[in-house]
DNA sequence: GCCTCATGTTGAT
DNA sequence: TCAACCTGAGGCT
């Protein structure tokens, strides 16, 4: 369930398990074996993520790269083992995290990350991003701000989730051409992602309903969706907006589902 | 048990 | 624009 913040908590909740120790790595399904023993015994260097890439480093310079992207299925857990075998498992003493499904778990240079990295926008999470690099490709652009919120070399770490959200609580219509989208509008995106993703890092779930909005506040009964969290859009579709009441929409939007009000967001 | 869908990305048509 | 990849959960029979 990956977008930005699931793989910056992800970072985080290892570093606190393995940190100092010498971790074994395995690949009890197979794929991944070879590049385990090579990692296997080394010193913890620390996980860090960038946008929706997690980096996992070993050895003393932390010369030994694992990168990790979970994709749309992939998982890391810390819990009991499920029945498929992992394609990654890290263990200490009685402590374990194991991967499956991953859309990338290779084993890179210190160099190659710095190229993954290169590739990626700005990163919400990262308290040295500069949005204006974002708005550079933005403001030139002919795409819908829908489209280019989930361009990862444009911004890093957004999601369908985010991406929905984020234009409801701005009110921003998803159709509008970057070129024609406001400075102003760009900047309430940006500071509205830089408040909300650490929240979902700490809680480790989505959640973007504004108090005033919240269940108690309302009147209603909580809906939470299935993943996790309560928010305004996001697979509410045909259900009446938290806010305005009308019918909220959903629509295939270069490949995947885009939902929003269309009478809340006007905004270009 | 079978089918569909999913917070994603890449590569072919 | 679409298929492919990889896995789990929920809905259906």
């Amino acid at each position: 369930m990956p977008e930005g913040h699931t793989l910056r908590r992800l970072a985080q909740d290892l570093n606190a398990v393995f940190a100092g120790t010498r971790p074994r790595i395995s690949s009890p399904q197979g794929r991944f074996a070879d590049s385990a023993a090579l990692v296997d015994g080394q010193p913890w260097a620390g996980a860090d993520s960038y946008g929706k890439h997690l980096f996992l480093g070993f050895g003393d310079r932390s010369e030994l790269v694992i990168h990790i992207h979970l994709g749309l299925i992939g998982s890391l857990r810390f819990d009991q083992p499920l029945a498929a075998p992992a394609r990654l498992r890290i263990e200490v003493d009685e402590h374990f995290a194991e991967l499956r499904g991953p859309q990338t778990c290779a084993l890179i240079t210190p160099a190659e990350l710095v190229a993954v990295v290169a590739r990626l926008g700005p990163d919400p999470l990262r308290a040295d991003a500069d949005p204006e690099i974002a708005w550079q490709r933005i403001h030139r652009s002919g795409k819908s701000i829908a489209a280019l919120l989930m361009d990862q070399s444009v911004i890093a770490g957004i999601g369908n989730v985010y991406r929905a959200e984020v234009l409801f609580r701005n009110r921003i219509n998803p159709f509008t051409a970057g070129s024609r989208l406001k400075r102003t509008s760009w900047l309430a995106i940006w500071s509205d992602l830089v408040q909300l993703m650490p929240l979902g890092v700490r809680d480790n779930r989505i959640d973007t309903v504004r108090p005033e909005h919240t269940p108690e506040a309302m009147g209603r009964d909580p809906r939470v969706d299935d993943h996790g969290g309560e928010v305004y859009v996001y697979r509410r579709n045909d259900l009446p907006c938290l806010v305005c009441g009308s019918r909220i929409r959903t629509k295939v939007v270069e490949g995947r589902n885009l939902f929003w009000c269309g009478n809340c967001q006007r905004r270009s």
